[in-house]
DNA sequence: TTGTATGCGTTATCAA
DNA sequence: TTGATAACGCATACAA
């Protein structure tokens, strides 16, 4: 691979491999001139520190990983954002993994994980209904972990998440206040932590509105784009709801594809709103109103979160809890 | 770190380091049975094999490195989303970078690159004005590298591309037919390979049907929304085209921005097609016309060339070039 | 089939 | 200020 090490450096400088590797650390002591000549050498011969020797000596990568449920999602690739952002300035990289939202697939990169590669890790996690003990086995050795969005409740580290309870709530008042009385609430998996606070906050504004809340109007929803628009399709036709509150975005898509085919008129037939971080909601047909989540920077807090964990173990407690604000975007969607 | 190795491994099983480490080792001898007893053994102890220190003997890293302009970007997304299922499936992990179009960090995640950390590099470039020849110099030593989308072309290494020049020629050709006859082109950077490729195929597409080529509808943007949509807004209102081909996905919606502001309506004042890959684009008002590149098959084909030269360095060519299809897509914002 | 010994490239300790 | 040396954890050549 790199065949010059610091090795040949030395020899090609008449100089110990330590006085070599000193002229790359910033504390050593070490002569001013010599280092110099070490670097002048060092960009001659195009040499490059070995990472893999350093990281084995010193036990820290200067990595961290980050796992999400999927890549292409307009989502969590705002979120990677955020976090690239924050490690690269730290002079970190960023291993990527994609779930799939198949737990097994979560358990064995975690697992894997554990093996030096990283330094810690950031996740939104995908398996809420199985059993994500696995994270408690690895006890004492577990790396430093940062949940962001779609978090365990029952493991203990920190996590950066969103006020869902209260912007659903918001959404589904906002429903209500445009006249909407038989709101359908889309959800993706009931069992995930945010589709249970997010439908929570549904069911209480309903309740403050004197709305009676009803199972049927609770529709769930797979990951396949087209089974979704035929399961909404019979959905609408049967329920024949006003308005629709989408528990992710891509469910607010899948929505519109339905209406467009069941020719409902968005908003006049039936109002929608879900949440979404798409930054051209506006262009839409018509223009979605969201529930917008701060992808980016939930990204950014929780790489924050995680190297101040790197620096400083003791000073995060594992139960500390990051919220950021989510937003109602009203737009025509929702109009009356 | 991870405290339990194969040392201690050894010593709870009474065995040598050795046979040890030949039980996660395929091919070498050992009994079936002790083989056994250490694998239950490295479990029962969660042992994970040091990274870096098998990469340190063994001199790779299962690791690629993929670069790319932007993150928060569907297309690169979606590439990205390629790369990794293949990556994934051979047991690779990825490192992702973000340009955001500085040519010095390409460089210098290049230059950090060849330290051992990444087996080989899947690029998509930020500096085609600047002078790449940094990765001649990397000369021997330099790690295999796929481009993929953008390109340099002064650089002999395989690439991923799609039929830019055919694909523009068709929008442009579409455009014509819809009875348009100003076609204002919008780059983003001229000097780009797929923005002169992009260009040539519009240019000749007019050619063909005997409109003159304009040098002023050619329109350049920067990467700023709210400066594009002003710049476009005084374009607009200057040139009055009938017509508008974006050579990239954002300035589409930029131009749908404009439009709105202006109150020109799409397609009837102003007809809009643009390379595209956005999976919602029939929901946008109205439904954009694309030309939809292959985006996940073009990280999947990039990933697989890469994988190839791994395994096979002699076997694919430093000009190996593998050409994708866009495809036009017509719809609303194009009708006559 | 298993064990011993050595080295991968680096850094830290200690001595000069 | 510099150099010799050991060690990080693992894998292999060679010996047993």
């Amino acid at each position: 691979m790199d065949n010059v090490n610091i090795k040949i450096l030395a020899e090609a400088l008449n100089l110990s491999t330590s006085t070599v590797s000193r002229a790359f650390r910033d504390n050593s002591d070490i002569n001013l001139a010599t280092k110099e000549r070490i670097l002048a050498m060092a960009k001659q011969l195009n040499y490059q520190p070995n990472h893999y020797a350093s990281n084995l000596r010193e036990q820290k990568s200067k990595t961290i990983a980050v796992i999400v449920p999927e890549l292409a999602n307009n989502y969590f690739s705002l979120a990677i954002q955020g976090i690239e952002s924050v490690a690269s300035a730290k002079g970190y990289h960023i291993l990527v993994y994609a779930t799939n939202d198949q737990f097994e697939k979560e358990v064995s990169f975690i697992q894997h994980l554990h093996n030096g590669r990283a330094d810690g890790i950031i996740m939104s996690v995908s398996g809420e209904a199985n059993d994500h003990n696995y994270l408690n086995e690895l006890a004492k050795k577990r790396l430093p972990l940062v949940f962001f969005d779609r978090v365990y409740e029952d493991i203990e580290t920190p996590r950066v998440i969103t006020n869902d309870y209260e912007a659903s709530f918001s959404a589904t008042e906002h429903l209500i206040n445009q006249g909407c009385v038989k709101i359908a609430y889309l959800a993706v998996n009931k069992t995930l932590s945010i589709g249970k606070t997010r439908m929570q906050g549904y069911i209480d504004a309903l309740k403050k509105h004197n709305i009676t809340f009803s199972d049927e109007l609770i529709i769930d929803c797979t990951n396949n784009y087209k089974e979704n628009i035929d399961h909404l399709k019979s959905a609408f036709t049967e329920l024949k709801p006003d308005g629709v509150f989408t528990s992710v975005e891509r469910l607010a898509f899948a929505t519109y594809y339905a209406c467009y085919d069941l020719k409902l008129d968005v908003p006049n037939d039936i109002k929608v709103i879900g949440f979404s971080s798409l930054e051209i909601s506006p262009l839409l047909n018509p223009a979605l109103s969201t529930v917008t989540q701060p992808a980016a920077d939930l990204g950014k807090t929780a790489a924050e979160l995680l190297f101040k964990m790197l620096e400083n173990p003791d000073q995060i407690s594992p139960n500390t809890e990051v919220i950021l604000k989510s937003e109602v975007m009203q737009r025509r969607s929702t109009s009356k």
